[in-house]
DNA sequence: TATTAATCTACTAAATCTATAGGGTTAAGG
DNA sequence: CCTTAACCCTATAGATTTAGTAGATTAATA
């Protein structure tokens, strides 16, 4: 199940994506907008700005921008840093991996397998979708 | 995140498609062979048969045993019955669907028309997957 | 320089989900 | 009638999610 963190966070995003310049936005406004839980968005906005996604801009006139053009920001960071790992389990992740404990051996392993596939599937999608494609529903 | 009900459940049922004939086979014995919790593993069990996955027999002898051939069992009716939802958000679920509190038109949310995509193949890989082909590993 | 508009930080809390554990009941076989 | 094994109910510790509350800090501006 996708977060709401995750939701809102795209959500956020995207509204910061369709500004036509580049001045910062406000929580408030943002929040307003996209019918988002104030204190819930700053927490969000927060984490994206600590991971390299978003710069804010602090005191009167002050709030969040990209920092890079939307067609720049790829789904795979944006999800692997609101929502954490891309695969459904950490056995099959690249950025979070993990071993499972009660298997054996992974490469005999139905769940590893299957989930290959749909790590595989689902990567291709983020990586093939930018910011800038979002805007466009 | 896939739940490790699914992932047990996966397992086991694996473990009982790898079954030459169609005797029933014990918890304990799938319990012990997959390293999986007995008691834990008795409920994903008892959830697989309610659900017409599996077919069970009491007493000496007993146990669960496939209902259908592992060809004709896919793997969207095995994650839909463990996991839940295929789809990440309940707004874009096919059999679970859900309107969000938020959205005023899912047709213009970001969030709905990406996960869509995922979904659509995520579906693809679990319609066209089934037990007998996770065996193959 | 006082005010105001903002981000930033830290703590708390309710609700839900997860992954079991325990114990008693029922049915089948020998 | 004894053993085996599924069935069923309850409880629970721990984690995660989704916030809410309170206040500190910073920067623009009047």
């Amino acid at each position: 199940m996708l977060s709401k963190k995750t939701k809102y966070g795209i959500k956020a995003l995207t509204y910061l994506a369709k500004q036509e310049n580049k001045t910062p936005v406000s929580i408030a406004t943002i929040s307003k907008s996209e019918n988002i839980s104030l204190k819930f968005l700053e927490s969000i906005l927060l984490t994206l700005r600590k991971n390299g996604i978003l710069g804010s801009k602090k005191g009167k006139g002050g709030g969040y921008y990209l920092l890079k053009e939307p067609s720049e920001i790829q789904m795979t960071s944006v999800m692997r840093v609101l929502e954490g790992p891309i695969s459904m389990i950490p056995c099959v992740s690249l950025n979070f991996y993990e071993k499972c404990d009660d298997c054996p051996d992974e490469n005999a392993c139905a769940v590893h397998s299957l989930m290959t596939k749909v790590r595989d599937n689902t990567l291709q999608i983020f990586k093939n979708t930018s910011l800038s494609d979002l805007c466009k529903c």
